[in-house]
DNA sequence: ATGCCCCCGGTTCGGGGA
């Protein structure tokens, strides 16, 4: 039995004492974080060594940030998404990480692309999510083709569906939403790779991020944005997956729940 | 149409999130 758990914490420190109560209470192996918000130095790696985590970190000042907590011992660590051209600064938004058996392990933080708010005109972050699908796809591609196990998950900024959205109409300029992000998205479903999440939640307004504004939470105006994904070879070893909703009513918790997979192998 | 809420860094506000 193998559980793995995703979850966009919103900073890794000011969350802290939820993700060990979440270590605590699920005893997940592996843990995919994303919006850690800190640099490798000033990630809390002792709280996890002594939850028995091993962390493997891709951190960034402020902004972005993913790390990966694991059980058994991780090697051959990439922090960065082969095939991409970053800017300056670099976003930390892709770790990855294999077990001693090869399985890949890869955690991920997929921008945004909404423009600022005082600049609607700009769509310069747009194209970088665009541009930064379209290598993530190919990288995936090219796992697979050299026959990898692959496990990959994090936050996907998508809307994939009207129906994984509380209200579409007010989303469709949105760059959750648009056209082209929609899809890139597709493009990477199309791979023999599954949605864990998707797949054992077929059922319409399946959430993972309520916003902290608009009181989202009480209303239950959320998203579906968050994605765990496995190479189809890993398919039959599948159990279940699913949102752990509960976390996003705790106290000082993040605007998204985790996501679970569980594989019996 | 805008802001709500929340975090970070650095200072009492702006940037970013979605």
């Amino acid at each position: 039995m193998q559980q793995i758990i995703s979850w966009n914490v919103a900073s890794v420190r000011a969350r802290l004492d939820n993700v060990l109560k979440l270590l605590n209470e699920k005893n997940p192996d592996i843990v995919f974080l994303q919006e850690i918000k800190t640099t490798d130095d000033t990630f809390p790696s002792f709280d996890f060594l002594t939850e028995g985590y091993q962390a493997v970190i891709n951190g960034q000042k402020s902004y972005n940030g993913v790390a990966i907590l694991s059980k058994k011992p991780l090697v051959n660590v990439i922090d960065e998404l082969p095939g991409f051209q970053d800017g300056e600064p670099k976003q930390a938004r892709f770790i990855q990480a294999e077990d001693q058996e090869g399985t890949v392990y890869i955690c991920v933080y997929v921008p945004n692309g909404n423009a600022p708010e005082k600049n609607p005109q700009d769509t310069s972050k747009l194209q970088y999510k665009l541009e930064w699908m379209q290598a993530f796809n190919a990288y995936i591609d090219a796992l697979l083709k050299q026959g990898k196990s692959v496990i990959f998950g994090g936050d996907f900024n998508v809307i994939e569906r009207d129906t994984d959205v509380y209200n579409p109409d007010a989303y469709r300029t949105n760059a959750l939403m648009v056209a082209p992000v929609r899809q890139r998205f597709a493009e990477l479903n199309a791979l023999p790779v599954t949605n864990t999440i998707r797949h054992f939640n077929p059922e319409p307004h399946t959430y993972s991020f309520w916003d902290f504004q608009m009181m989202a939470w009480s209303k239950n105006w959320g998203m579906l944005l968050d994605a765990l994904f496995v190479s189809n070879n890993l398919m039959p070893t599948v159990t279940k997956a699913g949102v752990l909703k509960e976390v996003r009513g705790w106290d000082k918790t993040s605007d998204h729940a985790p996501i679970y997979c569980t594989l019996n192998k």
